[in-house]
RNA sequence: GAGGCUGUAGCUCAGUCGGUAGAGCAACGGACUUUUAAUCCGUAGGUCUUGGGUUCGAGUCCCAACAGCCUCACCA
């Protein structure tokens, strides 16, 4: 055992606040009692839910006749538990402390006449937000509080920062994003949300597994940054001397997977867009994106309902839930309308007029001149129509101009099998019948479509990606999901930022 | 990228009309062997985000910077 675990003399004292003065002293203190106040491996104890689970096993011995005892005795089942220290009541000398691990709460009673003198002298050194280890008998207190009465305690590390006010924990969001360490212990709901997105994504996987899909990992680092319409991260290959981007999309490598005879693959991933923050958006975010061979579109819509039931029913939920407020209804099917139909109910204007949509475009404050057609009814459409969807709903048949990497209809050429679900204006799932003829894929590479920015179109020719549609790939269905936005519907979080553990922040200033 | 709001003790928050900086929790000392956000007595804790300006005087008014949140833009 060190002599000290502390700073070492010799160096000069940083300035410490009181709360970390107090918490060294008590720390220097552990260890001129023998313990090492940064613990050790800690076998043998049980999840606190557990314990709580073994309540049954307490027996209560009756009052024998004539006796002078007040309260029965009761004997319990023995229990090691560890966890951090969250609440102290300290009362004389006995000590009720509530601990805390990621299965629950539970008190603990330290008697100084029932742990002893070396026990005793221990408990005075805990701090709230340590982290002990505790031997005891699992008993009800007189106020029927289920309760570790402590034989042993142990210390397994100490924290030298004050947790947040116990009440209230942290509120600042900033704070909140930053430390979510703290946020994760103190902070009501926390923990729970971000276990539910592990339960979602674990549903996600099985549901796919179960029907016979391939797990596949693509690369992230991408020479053509291709399969969506959005701005790259640029990054750099040292030995190769070459510039690479981190990936937008999973779409075309999956592709190519479809070529190599993977009739059914996916990948749930990362992807990564330079482009702006907002409540739906973050930087990076996880994208689950699914190929069927022989499938189209129509497969991909029953496939969307059997993932969001699943997770549904995988998070112990009801298929009606509350997201902000609004009530929403997953029970399949779900909603379902084409472009053209929605467009016309919630503009009343003619989808093919397209001198009204113009004229709508302009009302809204759409610069037209030189602008596509079929650019301008989108636009109209983002505006008039998909905030007006409350869903879940699944829009279909999109233009085909907007979409460079769906099949046409057979019996119409203009619009695309596509499909997009929406939900209260959030758009969380994109399907296509994915366009398989080289020679088109290829020419709609190179189409520029009049009025978008460079950065906004997909026309990026990708030439190993048309070499891999020569070789044929089958017709098939393909699904891309949003997956923190399915976890931001599914745990009623008004923000991404809440449903990603570490999203992204300006660096903090230097202390 | 534009606009709006916010920034006070470790945390959660008050702070009036511009006139000596406040509370609760946390901390420290004391009392208390069945508490439940324990209670009671006492003590300490502040570069009011930062930098300018106005003023006899600024937490408060003005300007700028930094950070966060919201709306818009970009996008999913």
């Amino acid at each position: 055992m060190p002599e000290s675990f502390d700073t070492p003399a010799d160096q000069p004292p940083r300035d410490m606040g009181m709360h970390e003065a107090a918490r060294r002293d008590k720390l220097q203190r552990i260890v001129e009692l023998g313990h090492d106040p940064w613990g050790n491996r800690f076998d043998g104890h049980m999840p606190i839910s557990a314990v709580r689970a073994r309540e049954a096993e307490i027996v209560t011995v009756p009052i024998p006749e004539g006796s002078e005892q007040r309260s029965p005795e009761q004997h319990g089942p023995t229990v090691r538990v560890a966890g951090r220290v969250m609440l102290m009541r300290p009362t004389g000398k006995l000590i009720f402390i509530n601990i805390q691990d990621w299965t629950g709460e539970i008190q603990i009673f330290v008697g100084k006449n029932q742990v002893g003198e070396e026990n005793w002298d221990l408990a005075k050194c805990f701090d709230l937000g340590d982290l002990i280890g505790v031997d005891g008998e699992l008993k009800r207190t007189k106020t029927g509080e289920l309760t570790v009465f402590a034989t042993r305690l142990h210390f397994l590390t100490k924290s030298l920062d004050a947790p947040p006010e116990k009440h209230h924990g942290l509120s600042d969001p900033e704070l909140r994003q930053r430390m979510r360490y703290v946020d994760l212990v103190h902070t009501e709901g926390v923990a729970a949300r971000f276990i539910k997105r592990t339960q979602i994504i674990r549903s996600i996987r099985r549901t796919l597994d179960d029907q016979g899909f391939l797990e596949v990992e693509g690369p992230t680092l991408h020479s053509i940054a291709g399969g969506a319409a959005a701005r790259p991260f640029k990054t750099h290959h040292n030995a190769l001397d070459i510039p690479l981007f981190m990936r937008i999309a999973l779409e075309l490598h999956l592709k190519r997977l479809l070529v190599g005879g993977f009739e059914r693959v996916y990948e749930l991933g990362r992807v990564y867009r330079n482009e702006g923050i907002s409540p739906r958006h973050n930087p990076e975010f996880t994208m689950l994106e699914v190929y069927q061979a022989y499938g189209d579109y129509g497969s991909m819509m029953e496939l969307t309902e059997a993932l969001i039931v699943g997770a549904i029913e995988a998070t112990g939920q009801s298929k009606q839930l509350m997201w902000n407020g609004q009530a929403l209804d997953f029970t399949p099917p779900f909603q379902r309308g084409t472009y053209d139909e929605l467009f016309a109910k919630c503009t009343n204007i003619d989808p093919a007029d397209q001198a009204a949509v113009r004229r709508m475009a302009e009302e809204i404050g759409f610069n037209t001149q030189g602008v596509h057609p079929d650019v301008i009814k989108s636009e109209v459409f983002e505006e008039k129509v998909e905030d007006a969807l409350s869903g879940p709903i699944f829009v279909t048949d999109y233009p085909a101009s907007i979409c460079p990497l769906t099949k046409r209809k057979r019996d119409n050429p203009a619009v695309a099998e596509r499909f997009e679900l929406f939900v209260l204006g959030m758009e969380v799932a994109n399907a296509y019948t994915e366009l398989n003829d080289p020679d088109l894929q290829a020419a709609l590479f190179r189409t520029q479509l009049d009025g978008q920015k460079e950065d906004d179109s997909m026309a990026k020719m990708d030439h190993d990606f048309i070499r891999a549609l020569r070789h044929g790939m089958p017709p098939a269905g393909g699904l891309g999901v949003g997956i923190d936005r399915l976890v931001m519907l599914l745990t009623d979080a008004a923000s991404i930022r809440d449903v990603i553990l570490f999203p992204l922040l300006r660096p903090e200033a230097e202390p």
